[in-house]
DNA sequence: GGAACGCTTCGGCCGGCGCCGAAGCGTTCC
DNA sequence: GGAACGCTTCGGCGCCGGCCGAAGCGTTCC
C-alpha cells in the first residue's frame, strides 16, 4: 500500500472521467445521447469550437471507447459506443444537473426546453413526460413492477408480444428492463432492451415524430389513439406550438 | 444554440467528471467505497501524497457533494455523501477497469487482490465471489428475478422476513433491490436496500468478519452453515490464506 | 503550560491541456 | 482540371490545477 504515485497516474476511473471532464467533450457527449450519428463539423458547430478543436477531442473520445466512429468519404461520423457508455452518460448527467436542467437562457432555450420536456428520446428509449406517463402507465396494469426491483411481469413480457405486437428477444447481455433516471420528471422511466423495442415500435409505426434536429419528439393523432388503447392513457400534454426548427437542437442537458 | 464557449464552461456533467477525473481524487473515493469514514491523514497516506494536498482534494470533494464530513476534534472524518454516490463511482469504476483489475504489481498487492476477489464489501453490500454466489443462489430459488429486469419475487420478500429474520423496510426512495456489476466477478451482485440488509446482517451475526482495515472479507464458520441452510449455498471458496495486515488495505479498484 | 499531532492556508513551481489559425490532405462537385 | 469542402496535423499560446514545504491554528495528551 502507499506506493508514493509516480508523474502520470495509472488509476483507470481518473482516466475515464477525464474524458468527461472538459466542457466540449462532455457537450459533444450530451448532444449524441440522442442516439444517433453526428459528424465532427455539427458537433464542432453545436459546441462553438474550431473544427481542429473538434477533431482532437474526438479522437480522444473515440481512443476511449467511449464513442464509436464511422467514416464515410470526407466525413467522420460518430455515435456513442453503446447502450452501456449512453448509461454512463446519463447517470453523470442526471447526478450533476438536478436544478441546472431548469434554465432557460433565452425565450427560443425555453420553447425548446418546455418541448423536450414533454417527449424525447434517451438514447434509444422514450423520456420526459410521454416516458414517465408510459412507466406509470404499465406498472398501474401490473405489467411492470416496481415495488422490488425493476422488472417486467410475465403479464408485461406477453404485453410487448402480444398487444403491442413487438416480442422482446431474450438472452442477451442487455438488461431487458432497467430503470432510467428522467432529468425533468425526476422519476424513472423504463429503459433497457423493452424501452429500446418500445420507442422504435413507436416511430416506426408514426405514434411519434422527430422535431427538427434534436432529440424532442411530438406525439401524433395516430400516436394518442394508439397510447389510449393500449395503455388507456389520455390527456398526454398536448404538443408544443410549432417552433423554428433550429430552436430545438440547442444543448440542453442530458437523459 | 451554439452562443460560443466562453471562458469557463458552465456544463454540470464536466464539473462532475472533473472532481473523479484527477488520479488522486479517485483514489480516494475507490478507497470509501468501502462505506467506511477516513481521516484526512488516513486518506493521505493511502494515495502517497502530502496532507495539505490531500486536504484541498477533500474540500473540492465535499464541495462538489460527493462526499460528507464529519469533524471530530482534531480529526476530519470523510465518506461517500450516499448510496447514489456509490452507485456512481461504482459504474465508472466498472466502465474504466476492465482489465485493469487484473494487474497485480508484487506479491503483497497479488493475495490482497486475492482476498478482494474471494469476498468484499461494495459501499453497503456484498461483491466478490461471495456475492455473486448469493445473488446466484438467490435467483435459482427464485427468490430473485433476473430475467425480465431484476428484482425480488414475492418469494423473495418473504424470505428477507421469515427465513432472514431481516424484514425490508418499503417506500424508500432507494430501490430495494438493483444490479452493481461486480469488477472481479464480471457480473451482477445484489445492491439496493436488500442487499444493503443482507450485508449489514451478515456482519452483524458474525456470518463474515473484515480481514485488516480494507474491505476485504472472509467468510467464518457460522457465516458456512447460514449459507448452506439458508441458501444452500456451499463449496465456498476458503478463505485467503492468513496474511500480513497490511497488505489488505492496498487500492486495487472499486466495487 | 508545553509538546505532539492533525489539518489547513499560502506561495511558488511546473506540467498538462484546451484553444486557435495556418497549412495540408483526401473527397466531392462542377 | 479546378474549386469548394470536411477533416486532420502542427506550432504556439495561455491558463488551470496538482504538487510540495513552510507556517499557522486548534486539539489532545502529559
Amino acid at each position: 500500500m502507499m506506493e508514493t504515485m509516480t508523474s502520470t497516474t495509472p488509476v483507470p476511473l481518473a482516466a475515464l472521467a477525464a474524458l468527461l471532464a472538459d466542457g466540449t467533450r462532455a457537450t459533444f457527449c450530451l448532444a449524441l445521447l440522442d442516439g444517433r450519428a453526428w459528424s465532427a463539423g455539427e458537433l464542432a458547430r453545436h459546441a462553438g469550437v474550431a473544427a481542429s478543436t473538434a477533431s482532437e477531442h474526438l479522437s480522444r473520445l473515440v481512443g476511449g471507447g467511449l464513442l464509436a466512429e464511422e467514416r464515410q468519404g470526407r466525413h467522420r461520423y460518430v455515435r456513442l459506443a453503446g447502450p452501456e457508455v449512453a448509461r454512463l452518460v446519463e447517470d453523470l448527467a442526471a447526478h450533476a444537473g438536478p436544478g441546472a436542467a431548469a434554465r432557460p437562457a433565452t425565450l427560443r432555450a425555453a420553447s425548446a426546453a418546455r418541448a423536450l420536456a414533454g417527449a424525447r428520446t434517451c438514447y434509444d428509449h422514450l423520456a420526459g413526460r410521454l416516458g414517465v406517463a408510459i412507466t406509470d402507465a404499465l406498472t398501474a396494469r401490473g405489467l411492470l413492477r416496481q415495488d422490488a426491483g425493476f422488472a417486467l411481469s410475465d403479464e408485461g413480457l406477453s404485453w410487448f408480444a402480444v398487444e403491442l405486437g413487438a416480442p422482446l428477444p431474450g438472452g442477451g447481455r442487455r438488461p431487458l428492463a432497467r430503470p432510467c433516471l428522467d432529468w425533468t420528471e425526476r422519476r424513472h422511466h423504463l429503459a433497457g432492451t423493452a424501452g429500446a423495442v418500445l420507442c422504435a415500435t413507436a416511430l416506426e409505426r408514426g405514434w411519434v415524430g422527430r422535431i427538427g434536429s434534436g432529440r424532442a419528439l411530438n406525439v401524433t393523432r395516430a400516436g394518442h389513439e394508439a397510447l389510449a388503447r393500449l395503455l388507456g392513457l389520455t390527456g398526454l400534454a398536448a404538443d408544443a406550438a410549432p417552433l423554428p426548427v433550429r430552436a430545438l437542437s440547442g444543448r440542453a442537458g442530458g437523459g
